[in-house]
DNA sequence: CTGTTAGCGCGTTCAA
DNA sequence: TTGAACGCGCTAACAG
């Protein structure tokens, strides 16, 4: 038999389709009597609308695509969480698209959630130029996670990067270090470049000296971290102290130091952006900048259907707060039951 | 002006929409010189077919849907990847529904997939009675992951999870262990129920003794792993070793081992299902059972494709194979590099 | 081989 | 306040 149809239920209640659409809605005025007959037969027939034929009348989708480069890592996966709930409380639907970091998936995977008439779109990579994203944006608005993307969207969210970097190079010059190098991202990337530019900026107002040698540019990944790490590790004269861009990054560091025997943070200080879940737990425990990855998710949604709303295109920029956790590898003393705490937390 | 519609192609080719809808979609046979003009007016407008109304029309809406726990949990990130993988290669699209473990949110979340149309349904949480899953999903072909379902679906597919813990057990009594301790899971999930049989089992083979006093049920949590870690160190007489269910239930296991001073593997072998990625890092680096958790995604997806195409609802089950990695927590000798060699691979 | 007709299930006119 | 008619964009059935 199938689904009950609208038509089914208008049937049932003795009124016309369109009367039981309207009722249904809550769309013009109509009589409280018609309503609830409407609105018994749809129960006894346990109606439900179907959101295609829906969606092709009223041109919205109520869907929103997401796409991120891989879902499978730990931010991404958080950034998700936050971007469901948020769109759960409003009856949005999510479609997601992991598209790796590959531009032409990128743009196929934009083709493709616009195709589906998305009613906005989160975007959370970006390797396209801004005027190839508007032409292909239309009018749908989309806001930017994490790799920004200026002069197009409806809205930017990031981390406080500059400021996540700045806290490493100031509590590191507190513990004396004057010596820091840096091992950073790909400078293609928001993240990359905003770190990398906190990690100047913070050291020229310390008036610390930055050696070209001791700052290094890697990928986001452990192998990536212990290459620069063994690198680094090589020069001459060694830094005291090393800030990694990301978790990854560190633990690839750590590796690093592990294979040449340096001891941390006796020889070297080491600290990094991203707060993983298990630092407490890595010996020495990871000083780190942690942030809430699942906020940037829920920010971003409102900021969405704020946009989707008011159908105001003056885009807005949004930081999501960064904090100091102090731990062991910076050189700081830390209780070993606070790292139990931390963990059972 | 808006995109244009297959009206549009149809009059710029010449033809009639229903023609221009053969040439572009391949069916019937037609004059090569018709597709043609159809073919090339439709990449003049730059025309894209309207999901939304096609699939209304062809009762498919190309869409599957995953109902997963929490996508920010890493399993759940990279079965998703896997499965995005493979239902990008069929043109699939794909809406994620992170539902929590509630019930009744997991009920909301599958009718709104149903109600979307989706032509297949990955389900990998599953508190809800098996009749009650046949009821909502009628004839809508769904596949089980990791969480199975008997009794419904055209498909279930887990990890070895009895070979996994039969693993951790043989080897540990190989080396000697003989009063192991077990700290499992929920037993109203499949993983926590088929994990603690396979303990059961394979202490009974060996002729091992179990004690009620050494088996311990906690939750998936490093928290839980704590609490119960911390029950086992203090029963009179300790084991010599300790298997745990799950990855976060190692950790916070190894963190109460920490906080009662206890050496692993000196005083207490450590081994657990799960292979963390960082495990080699872990001091000591952790023993434990590895599995290709995106595999059960590409696998999942698969099965379900299949079943789709086929029609047969004949349920088939299948089982992703898990494998013992050797580190030091278990005892064994362990060369730091090879963990260096490891981590960065 | 091609065109015409008729919906898929809704929401929104426009007229009563 | 309600109903009839129409069309969103597409494809399937039936003619020719």
């Amino acid at each position: 038999m199938g689904p009950a149809r609208l038509h089914d239920v208008a049937r049932r209640a003795g009124v016309s389709p369109s009367t039981a659409s309207r009722a249904l809605n809550g769309v013009g005025e109509l009589a409280p009597q018609t309503r609830a007959a409407v609105v018994r037969a749809a129960a006894e027939l346990s109606y439900r609308p179907s959101p295609q034929a829906r969606s092709l009348r009223t041109r919205r989708s109520m869907t929103i695509g997401l796409v991120v480069p891989t879902i499978s890592h730990a931010f991404y996966g958080a950034v998700t969480h936050g971007v469901q709930a948020v769109l759960d409380e409003h009856d949005y639907r999510l479609v997601l698209v992991d598209s790796t970091e590959d531009p032409v998936s990128v743009r196929r995977a934009l083709e493709t959630l616009l195709d589906q008439r998305v009613d906005g779109l989160l975007v959370s990579t970006a390797p396209i130029a801004a005027a190839d994203f508007n032409e292909l944006l239309g009018s749908t608005p989309c806001v930017f996670v994490d790799e920004l993307a200026p002069g197009s969207g409806v809205g930017n969210i990031a981390l406080e990067n500059a400021r996540g970097v700045t806290l490493l190079v100031d509590h590191l010059a507190e513990h004396g270090h004057r010596r820091i190098a840096y091992m950073g991202g790909p400078l293609d990337r928001t993240s990359g470049r905003e770190r990398l530019q906190g990690f100047l900026d913070a050291m020229e107002r310390r008036d610390l000296p930055v050696e070209q040698a001791l700052v290094r540019e890697g990928r986001w990944t452990i192998a990536s971290g212990f290459e620069e790490g063994m690198a680094l590790m090589s020069v001459p004269d060694r830094p005291s102290a090393l800030i990694t861009a990301s978790g990854e990054l560190a633990l690839g560091a750590l590796a690093a130091t592990r294979r040449r025997r340096i001891a941390i943070p006796g020889e070297l200080a080491l600290v990094c952006f991203d707060d993983l879940y298990f630092a407490p737990l890595l010996q020495p425990s990871l000083t780190a900048v942690a942030y809430d990855a699942r906020a940037m998710g829920t920010e971003a949604a409102r900021l969405l259907l704020a946009a989707m709303e008011d159908g105001d295109p003056r885009s807005s920029e949004l930081r999501i707060a960064v904090s100091l956790v102090r731990r062991r590898s910076c050189g700081c003393v830390y209780d070993p039951a606070a790292a139990l705490a931390e963990v059972v937390a």
